[in-house]
DNA sequence: GATCGGATGTTGACACTGCCCACACATCCT
DNA sequence: AGGATGTGTGGGCAGTGTCAACATCCGATC
């Protein structure tokens, strides 16, 4: 009834609308209000018309945790390749999108059971590397501690922690912002000195 | 039944049995698993009994986090007062108390909601500053910032990074106390110089 | 252009859940 | 002895995920 207007039997793109409306109860009332029949509800079709698109409540949240990992990759890209700059872009996607941030990184969802998710994780964070590390990796496959630079681990784990620790309600992100902004330049120890050179924009 | 057989009416101590009952389907299970009729079941009493105890699913959970968090600090006051030490104990918690660690840091509880699950994070982590601080601090209340030390809140983000990073199968538990006992070392810049002075135990 | 197959959406049903109600039982206090 | 109170029971309601059978539409093929 949107996209082309076809018959309104069928709907032009609910795969699109179940994801884009399921984003939407996410954001405003947590992962336990997504049902699927409320998705469907919202999309105005029946409530077994997603099973055609996903083949579980799972699968649909997972759909939806999966193009927040693309978000969060474009997030990544447009920070630029400075180091302070990427974790404040990591922090504010957190606390901007902290329920799908929370879906992504949660127990609800085992990675191992959805290929796209998997790899969508994986591709966001082999993004941030390539961006740290000024260099080409190939993507695909869970992350190699041996292939990620040292720095990037260890940069990561931090800006992870804190994003976490914002988003459980720990810490507050002006803590977590001046903390990480002091260990970005206090505690440098180019081990790989190559991507710290770059001046970078801001 | 168990403990003082009263007639078998009355349970003896429900309270505790539904605690243990939801752990147990939560380590087993997943969260998603610990239904109050499930608990009510294994503990033997009927699908209504556990709400004598606990007024929602919620705040059962809530219970079963805040008794994790007790576990947690067990552990770290068990592991000494070694910066290392304690990294280790911290990410031997999430890995094998996987389930239980990312009810504790997850979504599916809001801490101002349950005031002794509150209680007892705060406690948990006060305590893990005051065994890397090596000073006396306050419990109670939210985490203030100016009052853990910096060196402490930067530790705290990168093993509680990590833990998330290995609890969420992101990358290996290998590949993560490799780093963080790295960086333990490698990383020090004493700001805070009278923490690090004693030479602590193991 | 008619026909048929596959994709998509619908209706109905079942088991399960959280939560509310009224009721039964046990214990304790006066 | 006799309420008052805490604790467990049984029934019921609305909501959910999922399955099976059916309806409808689109596009390819004859």
């Amino acid at each position: 009834m949107s996209t082309s207007d076809r018959t309104a039997y069928h709907h032009g793109d609910l795969r699109r609308a179940l994801l884009d409306g399921a984003l939407e109860i996410l954001r405003r009332e947590g992962v336990g209000a997504v049902s699927l029949r409320e998705v469907a509800r919202v999309a105005g079709v029946s409530h077994n018309a997603p099973y055609r698109h996903f083949s579980s409540r799972e699968a649909l949240l997972a759909g939806v945790a999966a193009e927040g990992f693309h978000r969060l990759r474009a997030r990544l890209v447009a920070a630029g390749n400075e180091l302070t700059a990427l974790g404040a872009a990591y922090l504010a996607f957190a606390v901007v999108e902290r329920p799908c941030f929370l879906l992504m990184f949660g127990s609800t969802l085992c990675k191992a059971d959805f290929p796209d998710l998997a790899a969508a994780a994986t591709d966001a964070l082999m993004t941030l590397d390539r961006i740290a590390a000024g260099r080409a990796t190939s993507t695909g496959g869970p992350v190699d501690p041996d292939v990620i630079g040292a720095d990037t681990l260890r940069a990561w784990a931090i800006v992870h922690g804190f994003a976490h620790l914002v988003a459980d309600g720990q810490l507050s992100l002006e803590a977590a912002s001046r903390a990480l902004a002091a260990d970005g330049k206090g505690c440098p120890e180019p081990r790989d000195a190559v991507a710290r050179e770059r001046p970078a924009g801001t």
